[in-house]
DNA sequence: TCCTTATGTACAA
DNA sequence: TGTACCTAAGGAC
């Protein structure tokens, strides 16, 4: 479930049961067992998140993890079990394990290369040395939609395609609009409320985006049931009401995403 | 048991 | 723009 509230959660989760120890690390599925064993005995130092981009600090160099779209991670108390054969990194000490499946990257980098994954990374509303003045610089002389924008990392890091849509619902933006037709004041709108929406994903691990007075309970309807877990104006709601207006929420193909939008809340 | 889908990205044409 | 890559869950048979 990887947009960018998870990977800051996660370094705050490997940092908090990791931080200061040695752990053994393992690579059952093999991809990274040389990295692994070379990793085995030197102390976990620190952690840090840019975007949906993952660094695991020990003593001499980084691991750089990514999700992708199918990448899992799962904590475990002690012992652990027999890892399946899809776990790409294990770690464990003497009270926790923590499996990694399916990440598109797992690797072990130099500080170089860590800097350089940084230089293309847009700000991310996450991080206090984030600068969204930048961010609307691009924005602001691009024909690209709003919506591809949003998805850009290189413009602004960790927006996934759930905030993606949710941002443009709670700021009454039309997705097709271009990024240069976007105003300063709404673009920082959009980013004060991305930076309160993403630090409450982090803190509850799930994105919920729906104001109190809409919530279910508040408009007397039922929770919404949905495997992402969160409350949500539009995100995966195609064809049902739109929670304010009633309109049926579309959907439609975006550069090989699925965007979600109320056509009657969201003006051109 | 097979097929579809998913909160992502990179690279080829 | 299309395709490849990584995994697991849910639904259709």
């Amino acid at each position: 479930m990887p947009e960018g509230h998870t990977i800051h959660r996660l370094a705050k989760d490997y940092a908090a049961a990791f931080t200061g120890t040695a752990p053994q690390v393992t690579s059952p599925q093999g991809k990274f067992s040389d990295a692994a064993a070379l990793l085995t005995g030197t102390r976990l130092t620190t952690t840090e998140a840019h975007g949906k981009h993952l660094f695991l600090g020990f003593t001499e160099s980084w691991v750089h993890i990514h999700l992708g779209l199918f990448g899992k991670v799962g904590f475990g108390p002690t012992p652990e079990p027999p890892p399946t054969d899809t776990v790409r990194l294990r770690l464990t000490n003497d009270t926790t394990y923590v499996d990694l499946r399916g990440p598109t990257t797992c690797a072990l980098i130099t500080p170089a290369e860590k800097q350089a994954i940084h230089d293309r990374l847009g700000p991310d509303p996450l991080r206090t040395d984030a600068d969204h003045t930048t961010a609307y610089r691009r924005v602001a002389r691009s024909r690209t939609t709003i919506a591809a924008l949003l998805m850009d990392q290189k413009i602004i890091a960790g927006v996934g395609n759930v905030y993606r849509a949710e941002v443009l619902f709670r700021h009454g933006i039309d997705p097709y609009r271009a990024g240069r037709d976007i105003t300063p004041a709404e673009w920082e709108a959009m980013w004060t409320d991305l930076v309160e929406l993403m630090h409450e994903g982090v803190r509850n691990n799930r994105i919920d985006t729906v104001r109190p007075e809409h919530t279910p309970e508040a408009m007397g309807r039922p929770p919404r049931v949905d495997d992402h877990g969160g409350e949500v104006y539009v995100y995966r709601r195609a064809n049902l009401p739109c929670h304010i207006c009633g309109t049926e929420i579309r959907t439609a193909d975006l550069a090989a995403r699925n965007l979600f939008w109320c056509p009657k809340c969201q003006r051109r």
